[in-house]
DNA sequence: TCTAGATGTGAAAACGATTTCATATTTCAT
DNA sequence: ATGAAATATGAAATCGTTTTCACATCTAGA
């Protein structure tokens, strides 16, 4: 393992040119940078990053929190990251929380030992107040997620327009009878039904309590949803869900009761899971472009790292998009 | 952010014995051990980790190398790495190739540079011949994926023993033309063949290579095969694919021309992927229990950086397991 | 009582880079 | 021709740890 030493005595030079080199600083001849580059080639030199880091204080590292990495839209959002990050010479740490409040504050201790230059939560399981006595050893911004006392960077999705254009779309088809699911009480969530409210409300009419459903994740939740749909006296003739599998579900239930989608019943899904497109029919649905979310985050991210006054309190709002297949 | 040299001064202490406390060396008396102890958490002290790493050559970090991190397969595998390094207080830097040579080449900088303790390899873009001068850096093992020159312990599925159960599966169901799909011809393939062809020749019978295709890997390209079969003379009554993607294709299209599964065709598909739970017929399968390999790579990586002399040339072999649904 | 070994502690060197400071040389406007 | 500014280089200090070495004290066996 050669050091800097090395090649400075390689090329006749001092420690001192040999870092200005690496470092491209100003004021080098052309000549000793040359052979100071040739010095490195030939001893195959590669600078000890943890030496650099102690007197940098850079790591080239930033930490993602995610509460699950096998969740597709997760390893979506990942990769996105780690692709924007190479981009920069930057590395990710992969912090895979599990869910678990202690484990996601444990990894905060990266910042505060120096290990990552940043974090990125892309899931929360902390109340911001316990988040907060981090931010003095180094930037941390939200994706997708956020908490709302949090006054920190914010990369997220515009879900009040994502429940608004999904709802819209229904509207625009003719609906009137509009039933509404949604998955727990997060802020996504209730930006989302705060969006479908809006285009309701915009539309002259009021929602219908009976057909306002909360905590439905799974395909078979929505397979109970029609269930229950289909035996009320006065059914919907259209549903937004908050995710593919619930739409899947449903579309699958009401088949199974000899209803035709979307003629009987409409359904906009949320997501743009590949099961979307699988399914006969395929569903409509709203798709969030993971790629983009991460993409954003990690540029703003190291935009932050190099120019730590960006370290503000503002929201960045990513757009979402309507996906029109068969299934309205 | 305090030093060591803080801690040692609040405590009326040498930074020696601060250092000998937080690394729990012998030879410190519990008084003094006990006011180093509050002195640190009076000032909430955080060791350096670069300080530390510059001079023990120890990061606590490992890199994993994937192709895909937004391939199912890879992200459980990486999640269950993650979770068994955890355990051990380690940290996992995520480096996606994106199947490219370079990228991957690139990402054995780190153990060079020390940034990690070793690099597990999930996916391989490079020949051994490539990756072999990394290894006096540090340790460098394959999971899954594998390169036969390579002389490094190799964690690894059974993929033999994989075509071989799939393949008996057929032949005890009694089927005696069995067709036989596969990926690239990667080592994980070609064992895979090998245990097909095992079978079959224990059987009696020897494989009719106009039933035997390669370079088929998505939902369409099963499709296509099926299309191929049916205008055979002599059709197979069985195939083995070498995915669940590729039998969801192939059956979906025999549906499409009103054949019947199993009756017609009998469908073996491998990786026990969410779809062949969702398809009607549900896929009988091979599962790789992704997880269990993530875990034992890790495991054996943490070992063999505890102890380099374990770092030996040697194949861990892991079994795989038919689920049998109703494809078959 | 004496000595060898075990136990306890601190000063200072080391890890491998970057940066400050001092100094030497060149360029350029007057 | 002259001095100020720009360019070019190296010696040494520095980052925050761990470890070596030296030394002091304590324990126990003869």
């Amino acid at each position: 393992m050669y050091t800097i030493k090395d090649v400075a005595l390689k090329a006749g030079l001092s420690q001192a040119t040999v870092s200005r080199v690496i470092n491209n600083h100003p004021y080098v001849s052309e000549d000793k940078k040359r052979a100071v580059q040739q010095a490195m080639d030939e001893l195959g030199y590669v600078p000890n990053s943890s030496a650099q880091r102690l007197r940098n204080i850079k790591t080239n590292k930033v930490a993602v929190l995610v509460s699950r990495i096998v969740n597709p839209f997760f390893s979506q959002l990942v990769d996105a990251m780690e692709r924007q990050a190479a981009t920069a010479g930057y590395q990710l740490i992969l912090c895979n929380t599990r869910i678990d409040p202690k484990k996601e504050l444990d990894f905060f201790q990266l910042l505060k030992s120096k290990q990552v230059d940043g974090i990125i939560m892309a899931s929360a399981e902390n109340r911001w107040s316990a988040i907060e006595p981090f931010t003095k050893y180094g930037p941390i911004i939200y994706c997708n997620e956020y908490d709302p006392d949090a006054t920190v960077t914010r990369v997220r999705l515009d879900q009040i327009e994502g429940g608004y254009i999904g709802t819209r779309h229904l509207l625009d088809k003719g609906h009137r009878k509009i039933a509404y699911c949604q998955g727990n009480d997060s802020s996504v969530s209730t930006n989302r039904r705060k969006g479908f409210l809006k285009a309701v409300t915009e539309a002259g009419m009021e929602p219908n309590p009976d057909w306002m459903f909360k905590n439905i994740f799974t395909i078979e939740d929505g397979r109970r949803i029609f269930n229950h749909l289909r035996e009320l006296p006065d059914s919907p003739t259209a549903i937004f869900t908050g995710s593919d599998e619930v739409a899947a579900g449903i579309i699958k239930e009401a088949q199974a009761h000899s209803w035709q989608v979307p003629e009987d019943l409409a359904v906009v899904g949320f997501d743009d899971q590949p099961i979307a497109e699988l399914l006969d029919p395929q569903i409509t649905t709203i798709n969030q472009f993971t790629s983009d979310i991460g993409i954003k985050a990690m540029e703003v991210m190291l935009e932050i790292i190099n120019q730590p006054s960006l370290n503000t309190s503002r929201d960045i709002l990513l757009p979402l998009h309507l996906i029109e297949r068969q299934s309205t």
